[in-house]
DNA sequence: GCCTGGTCTCTACCC
DNA sequence: ACGGGTAGAGACCAGGCG
């Protein structure tokens, strides 16, 4: 019989002695099957140099005692070079290992390759099936998998392959959150109980499992009762915020204390870690929105809360923090809030979800990884697996993974703005200039000629300054591979014009033409990492010379066309607007370099300051575009961030630079009066380090061993958040943790001098107005002054 | 011992 | 654990200062 299903995740099991792919899936009736394929085996690589291969494949087959139980001549390519390999078929996953180790001292073999590539993924790859899309396979009922959470279960008779089928079929969904209450700082799951446990089903089902007592609460019993609704609900998605690195570990500590199960997912087993730090529900998918969190790149501080509130969801007022929910808890009038707030933030999650998943289901499909395992993995990593399964349809070996130091090269040129207001400017742009570069000049690692090598037949494209040689036949992996990316992308936006915004379909090509974008933006940044396994240094460094040669040829365009160049970077430049011209401009610069270029944006008014990277411009729908200054950084506090704002509202609508220092003028008044909250004081730092590593004292690195000291967890990558308090010394000694900090304690007269007024004299310097100056002169500090802040501080 | 200027460290941004 | 180019704050340190 013939099964359709839609691929949610996969594993493998060992039945026999045989290694067995286990495809979790959503059948088309909609029923939960297990389809188990027995007829794959591993397999690796190894690359034999010249009149060896008979030897070779004499000493292969001697293995067989360790596991062997083929090897067959084939012929690959490296680097786009042919070679002679042989593939070498093994009995079961975890004996790849140990054989590739002694395929490789075998004489005439050259390399292994393929021995890092996980058996899932193998199959998933060999097979040319995704993750998150749907399936047709031959199959029969199974019989002896009685342990297993499914409606039905079969097993494959032939390959699985690949449908094409776009829509997602009804995933049942469950938001997970949970509050835990901890005596001192941060919860420690090895001490403190889980409290609450939240969730929320996507048809709507809220459940709190609450814990019992009221000093010393114990968590047994709900983490059972947990445990049993997941097994009833039975959900295709686990999904929360955080679960990886903290919610699914604490669970399962906790659940090691009490001495129950924590089996949540379809084989009555535990969650157990996996790939990239990420946790595996076996059968389900353990979602982890954080992982997401990174692409909203506006949200500085990335909780929950801001993230749910960025995306609309919810609004980020009455936060109870982690270390008020015991206050919460103790206190019967305020624990039914702290009730009612865990099952906010599920509801939190649920809405972050359904505002990603079509986009994190697409990422999955494109790059093939399972749907949990997508998000963990960093961008670079993304990138490279969607080119594993390129590489493997064109026939090329995986080149392993090696250490390579660091080799910093030329990136793109930066112009020095013109400071001041500017009137109409428009900023024209290369379209995806990086990827049509790689494009046209077949800048690819299988490409590069090095310079021992003589010119091919075929002629090559040499870089400027740099003189990187690409041959310009036969097409290049990275050409083949942007190529269908960008063909792929707009089939779908062709698409996407013929049917309306409420179509189901709407949605999953809109997110797949942007997972296709994503990835196709990543590939030259992926070419200039040396931990890529395609990386030669020369692609990077030959794509961004040529970039840097487009850039300057446009620059001379404009100055021929007198158009005033007030800015430009990487692969734009701001000129004066004067339509005809810029037309003509873009013409040219299509022309006669063969790119695309457009006209991004027109600003009504722009102001820049000295400074790269950093201005404000007046766009024609009326709003301000902050770019680099301090307003969009998430490392000043807010209220300087708000001054700068203030400042720019001001200026940039032409209301003059005397109303500014006045606003000014008003605004540190206020801060005086101290009308504005601690809040607006928080300066926030990432770690991005361990604290014994940094070589210099600084504020947040001081402000995060207090917070150790009080019992918080802190790791690599949180972010700090801490105020300036009143007294002498260093700024590091001034620092303190705003969990620990009272607005009494704010040196408020470093937030005016360290803080607003640099944010606003940014702005104003080049205006000609020198606030310092004007702030100084002027009677705001007067004698009673000095007396109110006296008064204040003892 | 204090001030100064230069350099280094650190973070977050732009594209 | 994707690239290089850049701004800016604050720590740190050597040298000047009779």
């Amino acid at each position: 019989m013939k099964v359709k299903f839609w691929l949610l995740d996969l594993n493998y099991e060992e039945k026999a002695e045989t290694p067995e792919i286990w495809m979790w899936g959503i059948g088309e009736d909609n029923k939960r099957i297990l389809v188990v394929d027995r007829n794959f085996k591993p397999y690796f690589y190894a690359t034999v140099s010249e009149n060896s291969l008979e030897e070779v494949l004499r000493e292969i087959l001697k293995l067989k005692v360790k596991g062997v139980l083929d090897c067959i001549p084939q012929d690959m390519k490296i680097f786009g070079k042919p070679v002679k390999a042989v593939k070498i078929v093994c009995r079961k996953p975890d004996e790849v290992g140990e054989i590739a180790k002694d395929v490789k001292r075998v004489r005439g073999v050259t390399e292994v390759y393929g021995d890092d590539i996980r058996f899932t993924l193998r199959y998933l790859i060999d097979m040319g099936i995704k993750p998150c899309s749907w399936i047709e396979v031959e199959c029969e009922k199974a019989e002896g998998y009685g342990g297993v959470k499914v409606d039905e279960v079969y097993l494959a008779t032939a390959p699985p392959r690949n449908v094409e089928e776009e829509l997602t079929p009804n995933l049942k969904v469950l938001a997970l959150w949970i509050t835990c209450m901890g005596e001192a700082g941060s919860p420690k799951p090895e001490r403190d109980p889980v409290i609450i446990i939240s969730t929320l089903s996507c048809e709507g089902v809220e459940k709190n499992f609450i814990a019992k007592g009221d000093e010393k609460p114990s968590d047994a019993e709900i983490i059972v009762e947990f445990t049993r609704y997941v097994d009833e609900y039975d959900p295709d998605i686990i999904v929360s915020y955080g679960s990886n690195a903290r919610i699914i570990p604490y669970l399962l500590e906790r659940a090691k204390r009490n001495r129950v199960k924590l089996s949540i997912d379809r084989q009555r087993g535990e969650p157990h870690t996996s790939l990239y730090g990420h946790i595996s529900i076996t059968g389900r998918i353990n979602l982890d929105l954080f992982d997401y969190a990174e692409e909203f790149q506006e949200v500085k501080v990335k909780s929950l809360e801001n993230i749910a509130e960025y995306l609309g969801v919810m609004d980020a007022s009455e936060i109870i923090e982690e270390y008020e929910v015991q206050d919460y808890w103790k206190d019967p009038s305020k624990r039914g809030e702290l009730i009612e707030y865990s099952m906010k933030n599920a509801k939190r999650v649920m809405g972050i979800y359904k505002a990603i998943s079509d986009f994190a289901i697409q990422l999955s499909q494109l790059v093939g990884l399972p749907l949990d395992f997508v998000g963990t993995a960093a961008v670079g990593f993304r990138v490279e697996w969607f080119l594993i399964r390129k590489a493997h349809e064109m026939g090329e070996l995986v080149p392993k993974r090696r250490e390579i130091s660091y080799q910093p090269y030329a990136g793109a040129i930066v112009l020095q703005p013109k400071p001041g207001l500017h009137e109409n400017v428009a900023v024209i742009d290369f379209r995806s200039m990086y990827p049509s570069i790689m494009l046209k000049y077949n800048v690819s690692p299988d490409t590069y000629i090095p310079p021992e090598e003589a010119e091919p037949e075929c002629g090559v494209y040499i870089a400027p300054e740099v003189g990187h040689r690409f041959r310009r036949e036969p097409p290049g992996f990275y050409r083949d591979v942007l190529k269908s990316l960008m063909e792929a992308r707009s089939t779908i936006r062709e698409k996407l014009k013929n049917i309306t915004q409420e179509d189901p379909l709407y949605k999953v090509l809109d997110a797949r033409q942007k997972a296709i974008k994503v990835i196709s933006n990543a590939m030259y940044g992926y070419a200039g990492w040396t931990g890529a396994r395609w990386y030669i240094k020369q692609v990077a460094e030959a794509v961004t010379a040529w970039g840097r040669s487009l850039i300057s040829s446009a620059l001379k365009m404009a100055e021929e066309l007198n158009l005033k160049v007030i800015y430009g970077d990487t692969d734009s430049i701001f000129v004066k607007y004067e339509p005809e011209k810029v037309e003509k401009l873009v013409k040219r610069v299509e022309g006669e370099l063969g790119f695309e270029a457009r006209v991004d944006k027109v600003y009504v008014r722009i102001l820049f300051t000295e400074a790269k990277k950093r201005y404000c411009g007046l766009m024609e729908n009326g709003k301000l575009d902050f770019v680099g200054l301090e307003v969009v950084r998430g490392d000043w506090a807010e209220v300087a961030k708000k001054a700068q704002e203030g400042v720019l509202e001001i200026i940039m609508r032409g209301g003059g630079t005397g109303k500014a220092i006045e606003y000014i003028k008003e605004y540190i008044n206020g801060m005086r009066r101290g009308e504005k909250p601690l809040k607006e004081y928080i300066i926030w730092k990432t770690l991005t380090k361990d604290l014994e590593e940094y070589e210099v004292r600084a504020p947040h690195v001081q402000a995060a061993k207090m917070l150790m000291e009080k019992g918080y967890t802190l790791t690599l990558g949180d972010k700090v958040g801490y105020i300036i308090t009143l007294g002498s010394g260093k700024l590091y000694e001034k620092a303190k943790p705003y969990q620990l900090a009272s607005k009494n304690e704010l040196d408020i007269e470093y937030y005016i001098s360290n803080q607003v007024i640099p944010a606003t004299s940014r702005i104003l310097e080049p205006l000609g107005v020198n606030i310092q100056k004007i702030l100084s002169s002027g009677t705001t500090r007067t004698l009673m002054d000095y007396i109110k802040k006296e008064k204040t501080t003892t």
